[in-house]
DNA sequence: CGTTGAATTGAAAGTGATCAAGGCGTGTGG
DNA sequence: CCACACGCCTTGATCACTTTCAATTCAACG
């Protein structure tokens, strides 16, 4: 039974066997979630560890007026430490976006885990990586216009997906309404529209029925304003 | 001779003696640096782990049309992690905003480091720190509006200031220049200075000559939009 | 006392939001 | 099997917030 996050983790610190072990163990216990689901609820114990075994999901967190920020898409073998500071209450959440298999990991088998050197380690280097995303995403709302922050998101999306096998040949299956990509870019939904006609119209990409297709990586990556260097070395 | 970076990562997690030690010597080698210097510069080995000891710093991306975009602001005690991925290249950098003390500590050494549980669960956890604020970052970037951003990024650097004991009584010096608080916002310097008025105006706060006044601190946080939560248990 | 970087002000131009309908596809129940 | 309903995508017109451009003022400093 393949095991994504214990592959990518993998990818970011040579580990033991018995190192490999402990991680599988500790993501033995999944649990399969419908899709559109509400992943942390009002209640749930927080310290934990999520871990995406598969499909998709995201962060998001609601604001006083109304508004949904998206703050991060998670695929397979991606994580959500909820520690402490944040989502004990409900204006924080992760919903998914299609059926999902999640194990949670409870916080004492967290402190377990980070014991053993390699796999502190490889969840340090992890979060390095989600921390670089992040910046890109500060980067890309602070100073990119909406095309530019579209296909900048698009780009980054398209190459995790490779990255995990799923798509090949410029296309992959990109399971995010327009609403949903409208709150992670921070635009309305109606934009979005209007930036993925004008996207498709430049032919560097075409996304429909849930399929994105990169007609023109280059064309893409020119309008996005090269940044996809923290992706690069993301994986190795 | 005190060392906040020890400090910060001890309200982390609890640390033997021995590991308090191992962290004092990897930052014993300290060198000063000028206001208004870049701390990395090209050619630098990436892999490092940069430790503001004292004075202010932030991580910045210029983008190919010449825009900066302000990522973090690093006050005494913050690290940068600056592996691999990025920053190998001159568009990513970090740049003292006052006179500083900087330590640097070898990858090697950090590795080290992390071999020891107790360093190894601190450094995770002041990096989750990180990220959330990075996260709440990409939250005022996406869906608050320029008064609420700059409101909200005020409060945040008041109260990360005020638990390092800088300044007191809702008053604390901060020195950034509206050019830099822009890039950080993602807005230009101009509207900046026209939101400063604004919230001048409405009695929240005052920023002159790098003198932050939080003279009604309801008032900032409602204009903010209540989301200080990821820095109430930011320190414990 | 001039020079320099930062802060301030005003007017014009854009970019994206908002509001309001309409279209399209799919699944479900009559 | 058709029809309706619901979610999602699409389009148009208007409005508002921010940027841009261009000067002007201010404060610190040599």
């Amino acid at each position: 039974m393949p095991n994504r996050y214990v592959d990518k983790l993998r990818r970011h610190a040579a580990l033991t066997e018995h190192e490999v072990g402990a991680l599988h163990d500790a993501t033995a216990c999944r649990r399969a979630i419908k899709a559109r689901r509400d992943l942390v609820r009002e209640g749930d114990e927080s310290g934990r560890m999520l871990v995406m075994l598969d499909g998709w999901a995201f962060r998001y967190k609601v604001l006083p007026r109304g508004t949904r920020q998206v703050m991060a898409i998670l695929m397979p073998g991606d994580v959500c430490d909820l520690n402490g500071s944040d989502l004990a209450e409900m204006d924080h959440g992760i919903q998914t976006i299609t059926d999902a298999q999640v194990a949670t990991i409870a916080p004492s088998t967290v402190s377990e885990l980070m014991t053993q050197p390699g796999i502190a380690r490889a969840l340090y280097v992890a979060l390095l990586d989600d921390q670089a995303m992040l910046r890109a995403w500060v980067v890309s709302m602070g100073r990119r216009t909406s095309i530019e922050r579209a296909a900048s998101l698009l780009l980054e999306l398209y190459l995790r997906a490779l990255r995990l096998g799923v798509g090949v040949d410029g296309v992959v299956e990109l399971p995010l309404s327009q609403v949903v990509l409208a709150d992670a870019l921070g635009m309305t939904a109606v934009h979005v529209n209007r930036v993925l006609q004008e996207l498709r119209r430049a032919d560097a990409v075409e996304l429909e029925r849930r399929v994105l297709r990169i007609s023109n990586p280059g064309a893409l990556t020119e309008i996005a304003g090269f940044d996809d260097n923290y992706l690069v070395r993301r994986g190795h």
